[in-house]
DNA sequence: CCCAGGTCCATTGCGCGCAATGGAATCGCG
DNA sequence: CGCGATTCCATTGCGCGCAATGGACCTGGG
């Protein structure tokens, strides 16, 4: 047998753990619509809605923090879910360079209607709580070193100000 | 302690391992995207040449079972891999309601330069190829289930035709 | 007090993803 | 053979993601 395939060629589009993970995220996404529709939400929205059920009176800075978004798309996000009575965003008084976000009573009420969600997903991903639970941990630590590594190398630097190396 | 937090809310947001991967593959793509830029592709462009790399001459619909994407994706992003000169379209002579798709010279000899592409992403990663694999075993159970789930429940079926559960 | 630098948000442009719709080609049943 | 059903691709509309840019605001050193 002279090797009919090139070892394990890691660039067979089924060896790659990335195309897994991605074509999931938007299965996941295809089975979050049908139950988020009955919300009125996407689920960039939806994420968005849990981050505001945790903690109200968030500035957009921080929902990005918290979503890894940044304002390109969280300020587009926001005025839809503004304009569907969720949500006010309001600049801050002391500091006007921020803008705050605040539920509505409409937006704090749609929690009650978002409990089913979670036990839906749970019981379509065919796995137990135990096992999503080491999958998210296993998942987490490769976001942290792509995250980490992204937080470095990629300053092309004009010039100056070398404060991180120095 | 009278249970400062309810249990273990489920619509916290860092218990959702659905977050987890949402957040990951995006950064997956940030990491992807300088790597890629030197092949003039973006990442599902990539994972199209990957497959016509395995197999030239297939059909959109064919790429797309591989790809888990349908036309509405496909089509405007094949267009740009054939303004790109990578790859070209031609309808079937036999069957012309389907398109064929066929690597150029050029598209076949970009294979060579993303060959460094795995490498990179691997180390990025962080992790072992043993520790991806096992990853990526688990993550595709749950894309079966997710998968499976969607091809039965979503049928409206306007009324007649019930050649399934009939 | 002034203003250079930094922070925060908004805007623009582009490429997905996907639902919905439509048109052309083919198939299959009678 | 004829015609309704099906298959396959293209198009449209919308909502992300994100890089890049810009403008308003704040801050700190002089």
């Amino acid at each position: 047998m002279p090797l009919p395939k090139k070892r394990v060629d890691a660039l067979h589009l089924n060896e790659q753990l990335c195309f897994t993970l991605y074509s999931t995220v938007h299965l996941l996404n295809r089975t979050y619509r049908p139950l988020l529709e009955k919300l009125g939400l996407t689920y960039p929205q939806y994420l968005a809605m849990l981050v505001l059920w945790e903690e109200d009176d968030v500035t957009v800075k921080a929902l990005g923090e918290r979503l890894l978004l940044d304002s390109g798309t969280l300020t587009p996000l926001l005025k839809r879910l503004e304009s569907a009575g969720l949500v006010k965003r309001e600049r801050d008084v002391l500091d006007e360079r921020q803008v705050r976000i605040r539920l509505t009573t409409s937006g704090r009420g749609l929690r009650a209607k978002a409990e089913c969600v979670p036990p839906s997903i749970l019981e379509a991903s065919g796995s137990s709580l135990e096992e999503l639970q080491d999958l998210k941990a296993r998942v987490l630590a490769i976001r942290e070193a792509l995250s980490s590594r992204l937080e470095q190398e990629p300053p092309p630097a004009p010039a100056s100000k070398r404060r991180k190396t120095g």
